[in-house]
DNA sequence: TATGCTATGATTAGCTA
DNA sequence: CTAGCTAATCATAGCAT
């Protein structure tokens, strides 16, 4: 009965990085599990927008988000300007203005548009389809079903970026002043002819 | 005696959203607090990286990050491309539409130029030089020196910004290719038909 | 590596100021 | 909104599985 057993309580530690691999290990996982289940808690009492990402010491990545993580990011991109110009935007140029959030997301779309270049891997497919250089319009018959339902899918997609990028220029420059969108002319991704500019696009 | 002199102590509480406002409201700065510590003893303890955004109910953003919120979201970002993308989106659309993340930032863009929209006030400047069609092109003459430095800048902001987007809509597209729009059949972006001055840049 | 146990240490709900 | 206070609840360090 020497109750030897007790004495087992937790004990206090020190707040520095944690010498022993194996104990980081274990006291890692605890509370990474305790620090994800407050951060859920405060959005759930709270009704708030959280966003938590952890890289584990095995450089894995964990992450919580509500509504989800992106989109806190996004909002927390949006509200940490950076130091970009855009549209219009020399008509505030005398007092800051918000035009920055606009600028922001510009910026994540480039960002995107760097990530995406680097997965040419993906691109494989693309390359099949693409040996001309109007990857869309024809190389049809050389199709199997599967990738045909791909194609459909490609131009349906594109489809919809192209318009909602034209409706974003279109917007952007022309839409809330006296500016008038056919001095531009790249506000009609699919009009019938006077293209403007050769390679504009 | 009795003592009642003191709060009974803490009780359980629901997960759920606070009801009562004010609770709610200490709530959440205790709760922000102890998850803000929590989030940092992690990153010491372990030396991981971690990352934490919280908005608060009264729109409020707090934030930590190891070793800094930017440094770990771009380390996130890049793990964890499947969010976030737009060129060649279409290639990936079997598995899954990422469509709505550019539509939400669309929105946001959209939002964002509907609360300039309210500032035209400050349009009167580009109204005084904008008589014209060619607002851009002509009235010079007609401008003080401030004016000029604005109109200068503007066109500098124009043509980076408008540079901008067609190289994105371009590399996203069409791959130096050219465009036959009437393949994608959606003219109802308020096409003008006219394009602009050829060779604008 | 994760999970269970248990005695503590740490957090916090309800109040008060 | 920020800051104690207290006591009850929660989290977790050290072990064992």
């Amino acid at each position: 009965m020497s109750s030897e057993r007790k004495g087992r309580g937790r004990k206090k530690i020190e707040i520095k990085k944690m010498s022993n691999e194996i104990h980081l290990q274990v006291t890692f996982s605890k509370r990474r599990n305790g620090l994800f289940k407050k951060a859920s808690e405060l959005s759930t009492l709270c009704g708030v927008d959280v966003a938590l990402i952890v890289f584990s010491p095995g450089e894995k990545v964990f992450s919580f988000g509500h509504p989800n993580v992106d989109a806190v990011i996004d909002r927390y991109l949006s509200l940490v300007p950076p130091q970009n110009n855009s549209t219009m935007q020399f008509i505030e140029a005398q007092r800051s203005a918000n035009m920055r959030e606009l600028n922001a997301q510009l910026t994540q779309l480039n960002i995107a548009l760097d990530i995406e270049k680097k997965r040419s891997d993906e691109l494989n497919l693309m390359l099949k389809m693409n040996h001309a250089h109007h990857w869309w319009a024809c190389p049809i018959e050389g199709m199997n079903k599967a990738e045909l339902e791909i194609f459909k899918k490609a131009l349906e997609d594109m489809k919809i970026l192209v318009a909602l990028h034209a409706q974003m220029l279109e917007t952007q420059f022309f839409q809330n002043s006296m500016l008038q969108p056919h001095l531009f002319g790249f506000n009609n991704m699919g009009d019938q002819g006077g293209y403007g500019p050769p390679g504009f696009f």
